[in-house]
RNA sequence: GGGCGAUUGGCGCAGCGGGAGCGCAGGUGCCUUACAAGCACAAGGUCACAGGUUCAAAUCCUGUAUCGCCCACCA
């Protein structure tokens, strides 16, 4: 039994017809909308995967996300549309493509720009769609029918306006730039690409001799980390303020190696303290020295070319590597004894994010966003709450990047991406961005060259929310979807993305491109370390869903979502989630096999259990709507996990059964009822576990209000709300607490389960006696008990066992079973965990402090508590002093 | 160097001013006609440390320690 069990599914294997039924009826398409909400939008954008991706960690728990986020709002009326597409990914695509290339024993440059690029659409066309069918895998319900790409001609069309406009409007310009370059995927790399690695490496002190001495001075040591740079010095810099150096000033250096005369200069940027307090300039070849550099009308000297190799006219220097050079500039220093001293020094270096090669700084031509007109904007409204951060912290997060942003390099030396838009005559001198290809000048009607770069794949990213809906040909498409409502992503790339969405948004359509933004944790692995191939912690969302079901996976990683930065994947959440989803199926199981004779009809809360249900259904769906406006995520499947399984399967179905068995009008009620929560449950677990709510919804006997439960309306808190009963909830407190009770005290015993026991009961009051009496053939049932008495003057029995409830005593006759000895210890151990909580409580109500500032409906709260405990410790009292 | 987060039972985490909770693992007893991927019961924590605020602190403030992330990048 229990092996057939085991093999009867893969648990992804039945989800999948479900998802087709779904995608056939067009249910993933836009809605009309119903309902209150019928009139409003819901539009959400995925953060387009790249084609070279395939589903991780990170997008299963972002697609669960948007996917709980829209198919709730799609429940709740709003006319929904949650865009789907991917990007082109220009370095990564490309990387790929010239791998296989490689493979084939060709090359790019072998094959040309054009064939090229036709490769990497072929690649495209083979794997591109990888990551869109596990998207649907995972229940995502993305419209599929319109699928974006970051390079489809719509697109393009946009991302040229883009370049475009920014370029009349003066915010887009070329200059020459010191940037990080790769020299391995020859192009630049923006500086948030760039990753820095920390490397033990040394500093090498140099001397460099004067072209004069002065005061007997004759040379300067220079400290760096790079003499390979040397090559290319054209100063050494020192700070005014260093008495050390003042008269050197303006002196001249004779560099050795190259027989440069190069001057001294001062300049504020040096640390006196570091190093020698002299600094080597190479503006070509470090950020810093171009910009002191810049400050000291420096030259600029590039001794590296493309794959940082030193260029022609260095000597022996010429042809060698970075790695080379050093090697060999150091050695030459040493012959010449002018290598001063080496000591150990620890720094970090960047390195390309894609190949993880180090990065050059590098002088070159490129093309740059002025972002100092676009920041301010972005960063007003978020300052101004028109778009939330979620959790609220993010807030400052993205401030703080906005703040320090710098101008944006938007040129990348690649092929596959986006062109960019300029063209220039080279007869006359014309140069321009243009809309359409254009081939001969109009100026001087001379043939015209494009540009050969392409634009960073964050540039047609920014305009994702606004491209993917017409823009800019059909402007009103955007009327009532835009801006979207969610934008769900991971922190690292806030900046990257987010932030240039809200610039370009702003600038090009006036509006913000979405409301909330969620910053999701990011998954870490169970060691707490990054997932990562080299490391090899990683785990396949795919396999998961194999073993969990896409309901399980979702629901386990949404368990896991918290206010925190990361999150450490823990597997068992996902094990008890599918079990979860499993407790769910047999619940239902449960509900049907007993709706034989079912006569569909309203809910009717008759009993107890049944308003104490229903209250608890009322308070759960107000719970939930609150939680989902803040996106919590983890709370909300916590409340879910514990009403469905704890509240309605442990107790309700629990208590309907001797209803459903004994038969006649209360049996054809519970049945209404039963039917009632599932479904209400049902509905409530469905954005987050679709396909198992979906599958049983199928199965539920009656009238649908939809043909799927996908397209069903959300539960409505306020026509619930008179559900609520406190009363209801308090009475089946005692009906609980009695038979957890009795249970306790069989097991103390060791009295097997399938004994009956009898119990005499003693309520304290004519209402507690009311409630248990009603509630007695529950009990009865539950507790496996049966009842001799219920008499407000009973007296206990010697030889028995008190369970204490709130209003009621409930005595089990043990007669020959027990050892008192046992029971007394329990009494006592009892008595001493009251005794001191009634300690706390008179030290605190004996407290003028407390008396006079608390609020009164504490101090009530609190009498009320401790004149529960000294009531309960009297009778435990009792039951020690009776057993002698 | 600047900023942010974490520190709660064996493990992974909730709770974030008013009597310490969940999942997993472990213990005992149950194949109770929805479910052994289950049911019942029990056990397990001076909420990192030190100060402070408050009538009241796991919860707020300050500092310390440990771990982690982001940003900057002093040659």
């Amino acid at each position: 039994m229990a092996a057939d069990k085991k093999t009867e599914q893969s648990y992804h294997e039945w989800e999948e017809p479900l998802f087709n039924a779904w995608k056939e009826s067009g249910c993933f398409e836009r809605t009309p909308g119903f309902g209150k909400n019928g009139s409003q939008t819901y539009t959400i954008v995925i953060p387009p995967p790249n084609i070279t991706g395939m589903l991780h960690m990170g997008h299963a728990l972002n697609d669960t996300i948007q996917d709980t986020c829209i198919r709730r709002a799609r429940m709740q009326g709003y006319q929904t549309r949650w865009i789907l597409g991917t990007d082109h990914a220009g370095i990564a695509t490309q990387t790929k493509v010239d791998k296989k290339l490689a493979e084939e024993g060709t090359s790019r440059l072998e094959i040309g720009r054009e064939a090229f690029i036709k490769a990497c659409y072929d690649w495209r066309a083979e794997y591109g769609t990888t990551i869109v069918n596990q998207i649907m895998g995972m229940g995502c319900s993305c419209d599929y029918s319109d699928e974006k790409f970051t390079l489809s001609p719509e697109y393009a069309h946009a991302v040229r306006k883009v370049f475009c406009d920014w370029y009349h409007d003066g915010l887009i310009y070329r200059g020459k730039r010191i940037v990080n370059w790769c020299p391995s995927c020859t192009t630049a790399i923006a500086d948030d690409e760039a990753e820095y690695v920390d490397e033990k490496g040394h500093l090498w002190y140099l001397r460099y001799p004067l072209t004069e001495p002065v005061d007997g001075i004759e040379y300067v040591v220079v400290a760096t980390t790079r003499p390979e740079t040397m090559l290319g010095d054209t100063g050494v810099a020192v700070n005014p303020k260093d008495e050390r150096y003042k008269n050197l000033i303006g002196k001249t250096i004779k560099l050795p190696l190259v027989n440069r005369e190069i001057p001294i200069f001062a300049d504020y940027y040096v640390d006196s303290e570091f190093g020698t307090g002299c600094v080597k300039t190479t503006p070509a070849h470090d950020p810093n020295d171009y910009a002191m550099g810049q400050r000291n009308d420096l030259d600029q000297i590039n001794i590296f070319d493309e794959h940082a190799v030193v260029v022609e006219g260095y000597g022996k220097f010429s042809g060698m590597t970075r790695d080379e050079a050093r090697e060999a500039v150091v050695a030459e220093f040493e012959a010449l004894g002018l290598l001063d001293h080496v000591e150990d020094h620890d720094h970090s270096v960047m390195t390309c994010y894609r190949c993880h090669t180090k990065l050059e700084p590098w002088l070159s031509e490129q093309w740059f966003v002025a972002v100092d007109r676009l920041k301010e904007k972005a960063a007003q409204v978020v300052e101004d709450g028109t778009i939330q951060f979620h959790p609220a912290r993010w807030k400052q997060v993205y401030l703080d990047w906005l703040e320090n942003l710098k101008d944006w390099c938007i040129s990348r030396q690649l092929w596959w991406g986006h062109r960019i838009p300029m063209f220039y005559c080279d007869t006359c001198g014309w140069e321009d961005a243009c809309m359409e290809d254009i081939d001969v000048c109009p100026k001087c009607g001379a043939p015209v060259r494009q540009d050969t770069d392409v634009l960073d794949t964050w540039f047609s990213s920014q305009l994702w929310p606004f491209a993917t809906q017409g823009w800019p040909e059909a402007p009103e498409q955007l009327d009532g979807t835009y801006p979207t409502q969610v934008l769900s992503t991971a922190r690292d790339i806030m900046g990257l993305w987010v932030a240039r969405m809200v610039m370009s948004s702003l600038y090009f359509t006036n509006e913000i491109p979405f409301e909330h933004v969620i910053i999701h944790p990011t998954v870490m692995a169970a060691d707490g370390k990054p997932m990562s191939k080299s490391r090899g912690n990683g785990v396949d969302p795919l396999k998961l869903m194999e073993a969990y079901g896409a309901d399980g996976m979702r629901f386990g990683l949404l368990l896991q979502v918290t206010g925190a930065q990361d999150l450490k994947f823990n597997e068992s959440k996902l094990e008890s989630s599918r079990n979860f989803a499993n407790k769910i199926r047999n619940a239902a199981r449960f509900v049907m096999l007993n709706l034989d004779d079912y006569v569909p009809g309203d809910p009717q809360p008759a009993t107890l259990a049944d308003q104490w249900i229903f209250s608890r259904l009322a308070r759960l769906v107000e719970s939930l709507d609150k939680a989902y406006e803040g996106f919590e995520f983890g709370e909300i499947t916590r409340e879910l996990y514990a009403f469905f399984w704890n509240e309605f399967c442990d107790w309700y179905i629990e208590l309907s059964k001797p209803r459903l068995n004994a038969g006649g009008q209360d049996r054809a009620i519970c049945q209404r009822n039963l039917v009632f929560v599932l479904n209400t449950a049902l509905r409530l677990l469905h954005p987050i576990m679709p396909f198992v709510t979906e599958q049983i919804y199928q199965e539920l006997p009656g009238e649908k209000e939809t043909e799927f439960l996908m397209m069903a309306s959300w539960p409505d808190a306020e026509a619930l709300a008179m559900y609520k009963n406190d009363e209801a909830e308090r009475a089946i407190g005692l009906v609980t607490q009695t038979v957890s009770g009795i249970r306790s005290t069989r097991a103390r015993y060791g009295l097997s389960p399938k004994v009956e026991l009898n119990v005499v009961v003693k309520p304290e009051n004519e209402q507690a006696a009311a409630v248990f009496a009603e509630q007695q053939t529950l009990i009865a049932s539950l507790g496996k008990v049966t009842i001799d008495q219920i008499a407000q003057d009973v007296q206990k029995p010697q030889e028995s066992s008190v369970v204490l409830s709130d209003g009621v005593e409930v005595y089990v006759l043990l007669s020959g079973l027990v050892d008192f000895e046992a029971e007394r210890a329990r009494l006592e151990k009892q008595c001493k965990t009251l005794e001191k909580d009634r300690m706390k409580f008179e030290k605190k109500l004996s407290n003028q402090g407390f008396l006079s500032k608390a609020a009164p409906e504490i101090i009530e709260k609190d009498r009320a508590k401790l004149a529960d405990i000294v009531d309960t410790l009297q009778r435990l009292q009792d039951q020690l002093d009776q057993l002698g």
